[in-house]
RNA sequence: GGCUCUGUAGCUCAACUGGAUAGAGCACCGCACUACGGAUGCGGAGGUUUCAGGUUCGAAUCCUGACAGGGUCACCA
């Protein structure tokens, strides 16, 4: 059984037999102790005052002597201030690790039977991939494969927005001004290519207004519309979107190209099929090189239609009404959430309608117990809509929802602009990290000596590590500022750093052939350094628990860090393979194999592979 | 303005969900091991946890209010 456990039941029972009373288990606060005291676990006697009506340094006196006679994992203990500090035995550590070194599965739960679907990426193909895209794209794998972990079946969708304004403006801009350009022909990533016929547009476009806001019918409106104090460049800002959809040539044809796509024409279709087939071609080399991947893609070019049954079937039941211009619309007023729209006047679908069809299309394909959507936090009111409407429609899904909403990714001087250009890009972030690995690399003897394909293998792992570790560390509810420069650091708090605890390991286990497992069971000299590293072992389950709870990865990349530093500390003060007798090299190589085990474990669950040397 | 999230060392982040003297990394200063891999270890300096009240044995954490910042309030997605 858990230690925790143990002694959290331990300690109920001896409230009971001291003082009469039965306390739940979760009103039993239970800790690590310090590291500046003695013991392991802490007991917190405060909230015993008033069933025992005594002062928390007695009552703790007490529970440790009830606890000590009565526990046979508890080896001794003291009391300061009203907490009670556990030791616990050396023996229960080491046939924990014994147990533990050569365990493979160790941190792998059973398989619940549980079904969860993770949603995550969903990008526009209009352009490529960005930071923001990044950290989105690392949360959604690695929340897949912490579940994984936890013991659900875990299925990895997206959905593809490829149809829409944005699209077409691409197309267009490449029919007009291409001359039969292709990303072969030009050497451009394909969907670095059609970004680039979408900002040519929007050059054009801004042309376009420029010139026309200079022209006869655009100072008449200037003249006409703008109010006394607005500065003209405030009013033109503002107009942009009106005038792109009622004056502007362009806008003309984009829109034009849009109806002829929702109609189906064949032409239209075929570039738009073309596009977006180098499109994916690109993706999914980011993804690649991201090492992620997806069970089934879906396409808004399907699911856009989706829904509309669901509002229909949704007003008979009164959960829905209708307003007089024939706008369909669900009040959840009382839920602190306004009136929103369904269906649009003219009957065609909003965003909502699309999500609740897509939600049905997914239990009907998949039939699971959880859906996770990884969407960045400007969404959070939709998903809130979304979640609430479903639950008014009874879905029997409904209850297994949940929005993994995360912040904002902002550079060190303020957010990332596409108008600014300060976008920061998917594919140059990646091999700009590969490529400084690879410098720090060469700045060292044994790196040096390897073979230039095994030098950027190495590359690959480590420049990758410092960038996922470098996101996936910060909270997901919380916004981060993305430091480039701090990025591809490899010393601290960073991926290589975890990395080198992990390759050290390696190259003392490389230097010991044979097995010495079992002289450890003679050791007995366990330094407080070592205790610590098995009970940082000892609490990886739980971490990974609370990861899954949390739907946060950062919970394991703090654990991953810690369980490194704490190695490097043994490393530099014990010596292993030159240790002072058989049994305690015996142990420290269990241990360290233990430990690497872990480590591995744990970055996998971030998507961070480990080298054998760097 | 309504709703919502956030505010912790110069900077980037923690704090086991209410527990002890708020911890790490970076940057800065000073050390260590002729090294089982130095992408390391140790030490120093750095804090009124934005502010003001409240709740209680105990508050960075919960409540109220202010201040500052982000997001969102489209028949866009």
């Amino acid at each position: 059984m858990d230690i925790l456990n143990i002694l959290t039941e331990g300690t109920a029972a001896a409230v009971r037999n001291l003082y009469g009373e039965e306390v739940a288990a979760d009103k039993i606060t239970l800790t690590p102790t310090r590291r500046e005291f003695e013991g392991d676990y802490t007991v917190v006697t405060f909230p015993f005052t008033k069933i025992a009506k005594k002062k928390p340094d007695a009552i703790a006196e007490e529970l440790g002597q009830y606890l000590l006679q009565n526990v046979e994992e508890v080896a001794a203990f003291n009391v300061i201030k009203g907490f009670l500090n556990l030791s616990i035995s050396a023996e229960f550590w080491k046939n924990f690790l014994a147990e533990t070194a050569d365990d493979k599965q160790y941190g792998q739960l059973p398989a619940n039977g549980q079904k969860v679907l993770v949603e995550y990426c969903s990008p526009n193909t209009n352009k490529p991939l960005h930071l923001g895209h990044i950290r989105n794209i690392l949360l959604g794998w690695s929340v897949s494969k912490i579940y994984e972990a936890v013991g659900y079946e875990v299925v990895k969708v997206q959905i593809v927005n490829d149809r829409g304004i944005a699209i077409c403006k691409s197309m267009l801009a490449w029919q007009k001004y291409g001359e039969g350009e292709t990303p072969a022909s030009t050497g451009i990533k394909p969907d670095h290519f059609v970004g680039k016929w979408y900002v040519a547009f929007e050059q054009k476009f801004k042309q376009e207004y420029a010139d026309w806001q200079q022209s006869e019918a655009g100072q008449k409106l200037l003249a006409e519309k703008k109010n006394e104090k607005q500065p003209e460049d405030a009013f033109w800002k503002k107009y942009k979107n009106t005038y792109f959809n009622e004056h502007s040539t362009l806008g003309n044809e984009a829109r034009d190209m849009l109806l002829k796509w929702e109609a189906k024409d064949e032409a239209v279709r075929n570039l738009w099929m073309l596009m977006n087939s180098w499109v994916y071609a690109g993706f999914e080399k980011t993804f690649e090189a991201l090492g992620v991947s997806f069970d089934k893609l879906y396409y808004e070019s399907d699911t856009y239609i989706l829904g509309k049954d669901i509002i229909e079937q949704g007003q008979k039941d009164g959960i829905f009404f209708q307003k007089d211009d024939g706008s369909v619309w669900i009040d959840l007023t009382d839920k602190k959430l306004d009136e929103k729209l369904v269906l649009r006047s003219d009957g065609t679908s909003v965003y909502m309608t699309q999500d609740l069809g897509t939600a049905q299309v997914r239990n009907a394909d998949f039939a699971p117990d959880k859906m996770i959507y990884v969407v960045g936090n400007e969404q959070d009111y939709h998903f809130k809509v979304l979640f609430e409407i479903l639950k008014e429609l009874k879905e029997p899904y409904a209850d297994g929802l949940h929005h993994l909403s995360y912040g904002m990714v902002n550079l060190p001087d303020g957010k990332m602009k596409s108008r600014e250009g300060t976008v920061v890009d998917a594919d140059d972030l990646i091999a700009e990290v590969v490529q400084e690995a690879h410098t720090q690399g060469m700045e060292r003897g044994e790196f040096q000596e390897l073979t230039p394909e095994a030098q950027n293998d190495i590359a690959e792992f480590v420049g990758k590590a410092a960038l996922k570790f470098f996101i996936l560390r910060v909270k997901a509810e919380k916004s981060m500022v993305f430091d480039p420069k701090e990025s591809v650091d490899m010393q601290g708090q960073t991926g290589p750093y975890v990395q080198n605890a992990y390759v050290r390991i390696q190259s003392v286990l490389r230097k010991n052939a044979g097995d010495l497992t079992a002289q450890a069971a003679d050791y007995t000299e366990m330094s407080a350094v070592e205790t610590s590293l098995i009970q940082q072992i000892y609490g990886y389950p739980a971490t990974l628990q609370t990861a899954a709870d949390n739907y946060d990865p950062a919970f394991i990349a703090d654990y991953c860090y810690n369980l490194a530093k704490s190695y490097h500390r043994f490393y530099t003060d014990h010596s292993i393979l030159k240790a002072e007798s058989e049994a305690a090299k015996a142990f420290r190589l269990q241990l360290s194999k233990a430990t690497a085990n872990v480590l591995e474990k744990g970055m996998l669950l971030l998507g961070i592979g480990m080298p054998e040397r760097m």
